[in-house]
DNA sequence: TTCAATGCAAATATTTTGCAATTCG
DNA sequence: CGAATTGCAAAATATTTGCATTGAA
């Protein structure tokens, strides 16, 4: 069971080191998705930007969360109706598991997953960079309230 | 190297099968998803669609593409930008893979797949019903014209 | 004939952009 | 101070809905 550590700390510093500004808002953004036990989309994230700072604006929101993917400090994820949801990105490659009763994510331990990579590249020939593996169900939780 | 085999007339009897009208419009763009060789948003379906029938409205596409997707025929994968884009579903359990060059897709070998979630279930305690993995980068063709 | 499917336009929802004011470094 | 960041409003996109008409079974 892969530890999840997130620390708002190294965002900030991920952020200033890319020559960015550390500013209120960013801070209060990143607190925000880095500690969010569920997927969040920019609007989400704006409603709850609003509650420690009310003149918060939307688009400073969506400018930040689009910072933030492309930092690599946060990343899409597969919804029902599209994947407008955002997560927490870990250091090391991860299996997202969410569950589709409560909503909880889990991250599971990756390294089948390099396995499963490496074996495919060798098989297909392609040559590949990045992947994305989302994993639905029930949660162990969910299961026994069943 | 599994074989890509989608067939229009499949998706036909389907959607007979589930009480739906087969109708022209659902015809053309029935070809239009299992045909192409890239993932297609509402939007260029639409456009294709209006080649043939110009006439063709862009709630139809809509609609039909939310459709499709309820039946599982086809399904959405991640873009640069979000997940407006569908593909066609395999009948098995398969992996994407997506060139980032060219933007054709390849379906590859899903066995590791199985054995993963196989694996993944036992370790986490999880009831995993639907799995998501696509997989970026370059394509065989691409990677020799680099 | 009957009701699902369609086209069209309008309504929503979502995301982006322009720009003056603000704020961090 | 100087440039990045912000808020606001407007614009651009994307998607959904209402409703009269059409068309498949």
């Amino acid at each position: 069971m892969p530890s999840k550590t997130i620390n708002p700390e190294d965002w900030l510093a991920a952020l200033d080191e890319s020559g960015f500004r550390v500013t209120t808002v960013q801070e209060i953004l990143i607190d925000i998705f880095a500690h969010s036990e569920y997927p969040l989309s920019a609007e989400q994230a704006w409603d709850m930007a609003r509650q420690s700072r009310p003149k918060t604006g939307r688009a400073t929101v969506y400018r930040t969360v689009e910072k933030l993917e492309n930092l690599g400090l946060i990343r899409r994820v597969h919804g029902y109706q599209g994947c407008s949801h955002f997560v927490p990105t870990l250091p090391e490659l991860m299996m997202l598991f969410i569950c589709l009763t409560c909503g909880r994510t889990d991250y599971l331990d990756s390294q089948p997953l390099e396995n499963l990579i490496q074996h495919s590249e060798d098989a297909s020939g392609h040559h590949i960079t990045e992947s994305r593996l989302q994993l639905f169900g029930a949660c162990v939780d969910c299961q026994q309230n069943a």
